[in-house]
DNA sequence: GATACCAGTTTGGTATCCCAAAATGGTATC
DNA sequence: GATACCATTTTGGGATACCAAACTGGTATC
């Protein structure tokens, strides 16, 4: 494994589990010491990062993205629109055995799976249905879509009636896939989206003030 | 202007305009010498290329990406989820007279105008109508969508009727939009990109031929 | 003639050095 | 006490040195 895809890897991960906060600024050198890799790497990890949208540029620096409650409306109509398209490709198609692995991922969930657990496969759910798609484009979106959301769908973590009732649509949405109902699915796939994003913005209004008092930046719509 | 942003500016137009053929392959060094850069600017600048699928990695190396005719027409369906998923919001909105700006693009247009500006006009229009949305991420996906698809459609702008064919297919989707008519504007939309992809990929179908003559890498679908 | 092998070269990955600009912190001035 | 100013430090941008791996071209072997 290269430096470069170290480093990238390890300062997402720090990035997405909030160990860095949102609105904190970084210093190539500070990222050099803190994983052991020169300049070099670093200044590589960063690039592809802000492609990601992970950081930005603050002036002449670095800065962790905040949290964007604008952004996140935004994404949930992006996401409505790459999702849907890729879910009534993949009704579309004859062979609707591949759902298969998905509705696996969703059964591995029961009560005593961790809330952690329930939040990846909540993401791994959408990235993989677009996936069917075959269309590496929505995938891709979707895929990227999810990773700037992440970090925000942490703070619903802890509604555990939010887990459990996104799980149960991911499921209705499954069984209508695979009876092909295209329009069926896609109605149901975009009612997920907008009740999500509705339920994590006022989740995330709702926290701005302790959020905050973290540290952690959130920009308002 | 940073060394970075100018090695990276004028190597995309370089391989946008075709002057490094695709599937060529790309050394570092050569990159440094040829633009009076170092690595470290060339080295960025590969970076972001790579992320808008201009360049790509052979093993340990760079190559220019190869046009892809399977790609693009993935890219067709991308771009209709997400222009559609854009014009549907424009045409919600109240304020139809940001539409005149389109407007004046195309009136920019006319006889005597010369081949390669319909080509730029032909693909800012769609860029410009997915701004119109307010949506950032749909804006994005269109703007890196058309960046995609240039070097093909450089080839098609050889076809005169094909200029002015996707010419007036723009007023009449500027003109529904204006209307705030969403699924009218809507269906020419897609129709549209359908029928720009056919073209396309008929095209470069004929072409490819001449295209590997020409040193360039032509993937099948 | 084909092939296995080896020395020399090239190349991307990394580390490090230099620099100008920006941030910082202390100090003198009012 | 506030502020303007200056020396110092820090920082990102760029240049360069070094290395290991990959590639190249030629040669010896069969």
């Amino acid at each position: 494994m290269s430096q470069m895809q170290n480093v990238e890897r390890q300062l997402r991960e720090m990035i997405l589990a909030l160990e860095i906060g949102p609105g904190e600024r970084l210093t190539e050198r500070w990222i050099e010491s803190r994983f052991g890799a020169s300049r070099t790497p670093v200044r590589a990890a960063l690039l592809r990062l802000e492609t990601e949208g992970l950081v930005g540029r603050d002036g002449r620096g670095w800065t962790v993205s905040p949290i964007n409650l604008a952004e996140l409306e935004q994404i949930a109509v992006y996401r409505e629109a790459v999702e849907v398209a890729a879910l009534r490709l993949t009704c579309g198609q004859a062979d609707k055995s591949v759902v298969d692995v998905i509705e696996a991922m969703l059964d591995s969930c029961d009560e005593n799976t961790p809330r952690e657990e329930w939040h990846r496969v909540g993401m791994d759910f959408h990235i993989e249905l677009a996936r069917l798609s075959g269309n590496e484009f929505l995938f891709r979106a979707v895929r990227d879509a999810m990773t700037r959301l992440s970090r925000a769908r942490w703070l619903e973590v802890r509604d555990e009636t939010a887990l459990g009732r996104a799980w149960l649509e991911h499921r209705a949405i499954l069984a209508a896939t695979r009876l092909g109902q295209a329009d069926e699915a896609a109605r149901l796939l975009s009612a997920h989206i907008v009740g999500s994003r509705d339920r994590l913005v006022t989740s995330l209004a709702n926290d701005r003030r302790g959020l905050r008092a973290r540290g952690f930046a959130v920009v308002a719509a």
